[in-house]
DNA sequence: ATCCTCATGTAAGCTGTTACATGATTCC
DNA sequence: GGAATCATGTAACAGCTTACATGAGGAT
């Protein structure tokens, strides 16, 4: 066995309730590992582009890489470097009882407030500084980003589809393209409402640059 | 693909004078300064408190001194202390043209993706180790806050009201009105997901302490 | 032959937070 | 007199990203 050593020093300091406290992203991390089989740091990072994003957020996959060793050394999870039988090297791991049950009280955790940040509106609300018609298209591609992130959302719906251990991920899923739509009629009434405001105050159009 | 994160070997540079790289935050300062009147960073971080935070972001008082300091750094804003015809010893700053044009360009610019990372719907992904009534508990405290919320963006609103310099901050805090709604109704349908989730597969909850 | 994907990492560096330090003023 | 607020900063450091380094296997 080629897994790397884990001292027994951090377990004899550290109360059997508390682990060593973890930014959210491990916990993220520890999350994937979560469901049913081995992973790659690698896979990690696929799974995450294709569906974590969509709600949260996907690592670096230098960060995932990191988050791991770090998960390894809590005790929270395992990895085993594949042998000769496999064609490439690659180290997987899984996550132990300990990463479970620690992973199960975070979970039951408030996790604090919703983060986000919106760069369209940003533009919008120095929208005195831009050209009304530009803060439009801009508003314009963000719709159509947006819904082209829908149907990636749907994609990844399709592809939990009946899988009974994904139930809660599709729950997650489903919020994610309710959100998505919502997302487009919030950008579709801001666009009205832009187009209100040129038309009453017209004038004050800055037309530089 | 758009020039949005090119950033590889195209080190091509654009013929016209450009300023020095700022990161979001900055210009989200500077976008605070491009409204009428001096302001201190004291000021600045109620303001965005008060508004930003709410399709943005706001950061740390500490964060804001630096901004401000680089701002002034690049040409983009100006200083004055106060003197002792105030009872305060105050840095007031404000926006210069050369600041007001670099904004105005930056603010034309594609901004990318929306950050999104919602603590909850982590939770809720996870939920196969969660105990089922717990996880429902969270999503209504989550609505509990967000109808907190919601009635903060409604005031920030009402402040705005009838001045004619903030028509496009209000149009963004229309917007945060109606994201807040449509977040309410999003974790309604999620709720009612959860419900019908554990009315189908009763038995495997985790019941673990 | 070459390029893409797989696969795992290291190093540098920036963003931003918390905690701390300092002192004046206002309110009760 | 004491607390809260006003007002400005410094220092330490966590968290992440980008760029870089490396190498094997598969496809064209």
């Amino acid at each position: 066995m080629t897994n790397r050593q884990v001292s027994k020093k951090q377990e004899q300091r550290t109360e059997q309730t508390e682990g060593p406290e973890l930014p959210p992203t491990a916990w993220a991390v520890l999350g994937l590992l979560s469901f049913p089989g081995e992973r790659t740091g690698y896979d990690l990072k696929k799974w995450a582009d294709a569906s974590l994003r969509f709600f949260y957020w996907s690592p670096a996959i230098s960060q995932i890489y990191a988050e791991l060793r770090r998960l390894e050394a809590a005790g929270y999870a395992t990895s085993r470097r594949s042998g000769p039988e496999e064609p490439r090297t690659k180290r997987r791991y899984a996550i132990t009882e300990a990463g479970r049950a620690a992973l199960a009280a975070w979970a039951g955790t408030d996790g604090g407030p919703v983060v986000l940040k919106h760069p369209l509106l940003l533009r919008v609300w120095l929208g005195h500084l831009a050209a009304p018609e530009r803060l439009r298209t801009l508003v314009e591609e963000h719709i159509a980003h947006t819904r082209a992130e829908l149907a990636a959302v749907r994609e990844a719906l399709a592809h939990a589809e009946d899988v009974d251990a994904w139930a809660h991920p599709r729950v997650a899923l489903r919020w994610s393209e309710r959100q998505h739509h919502a997302e487009l009629e919030l950008a579709e009434a801001m666009l009205e409402d832009l187009r209100e405001l040129a038309r009453q105050g017209g004038d004050d159009a800055p037309t530089q640059g």
